[in-house]
DNA sequence: AGAGAATCCGAGTAATCCCTCGGATTTGCA
DNA sequence: TGCAAATCCGAGGGATTACTCGGATTCTCT
């Protein structure tokens, strides 16, 4: 009933016109992180780019930080999807565990490619509230889960403790790939980068009795 | 003579009164800085924590964006000097690769132990003003060179492409080090987050031929 | 059709922010 | 000692910001 945290919307859309508001909003949002940054970015500008008014938008969102939370659920939902769908595609018969970590990194970099300037405010410039932290965790989490059972599905290495390492990939490949994405590393080409880290997760996960 | 770029202080300091004028002012934006942010820290209150009025500190920094380039500056040769002084340390006689890597994984550890925050604001949060991003790549580069320099003297491994497999190792021992000092990864411990981070890369340098 | 709920509107408020400027104070030096 | 340069001061200007509120408009449902 009470919002005790002040991120839940104020209101919810019942009616499909002001759905469309509130996906404008979030839309227009995602767009103007991008541009300016978070503090960069205002509300009034959000509403102007969505084409409403700001005091529809303060009807649907208590404050600019609700904002921000939508967006990164949105973004990070779409996301894992993106993997998801990746790794799902059965191409090949039985991939071996270097196919399917070469893979894993090509999906990381594509989902980080896709919004570099978005993907870089909501994971390290904007101010996590533990609400957006939570989110992101969540996504480690799943993706580590994917991961980790890939390991024991393999016959190819042994691992001690499937769970660290496979967090430790996850890290590595998403830190990695959202460097690449948002900066580059020493002007290496993408395919070579990609090589470059497949081979460093498979040397690792080799190594790991 | 004239300053084409706007971040060059508008004035230098020439008496030792000035002097520590500047030095409380970029000290008291470090830690500004590092509570609450970029945009966060405003420079009124800069000033206030330096004990200096507003006037003074605009006659030696053009703006706000100066004064964290000059915090940005200082942290990082601070940095590039803590990590430097580790490894040259000369314990043991003569340390195999995995020794130096561990050395090197530890180091960047504690170098972001010392202030995650200010580590986290200056490297991910604020925006990068060339200046900045110029100091930030001169300090990765120069790392890679030291750590390139190691692979080249072991004989342990044989590498196609040092240089290359140099700044992997540096990008990736940056990342996770900065991750784990900032928000941890799966509640690793410190000791066994190191190992592990060595093993990864052992793998890598072993594996890379 | 008509009433009440949902939605939309945008000028305005209070706070804050970066930065200026004219003058007071202190220092170095002849 | 006295003067010019260096340093310090802080009230306040101009711009921007997040957010409110009272009322107009549109929808849903009987």
């Amino acid at each position: 009933m009470a919002h005790a945290d002040g991120l839940s919307p104020r209101k919810r859309p019942r009616q499909q016109r002001s759905r469309a508001t509130v996906d404008a909003i979030v839309e227009a949002a995602a767009r103007v992180f991008a541009e300016g940054g978070y503090a960069g970015g205002s509300t009034n500008r959000i509403a102007e780019q969505a084409g409403v008014a700001i005091g529809s938008l303060y009807e649907y969102f208590p404050n600019k930080a609700a904002i921000l939370v939508a967006v990164a659920e949105r973004h990070l939902d779409r996301m894992t999807a993106d993997v998801e769908e990746m790794l799902a595609d059965p191409e090949a018969g039985a991939p071996s565990l270097q196919v399917w970590v070469a893979r894993f990194v090509e999906a990381m970099l594509e989902v980080h490619e896709r919004a570099p300037k978005l993907t870089h405010v909501l994971f390290s410039e904007a101010p996590h509230p533990p609400e957006l932290h939570a989110c992101v965790l969540q996504v480690e989490e799943k993706l580590a889960h994917r991961i980790e059972t890939l390991l024991l599905q393999s016959q190819e290495v042994r691992i001690e403790d499937a769970d660290t390492a496979a967090h430790l990939v996850v890290q590595t490949a998403e830190a990695l790939t959202h460097r690449f994405a948002h900066q580059g590393i020493h002007d290496l080409p993408r395919d070579r980068f990609i090589a470059e880290v497949a081979t460093l997760l498979m040397g690792y996960l080799g190594a790991t009795r």
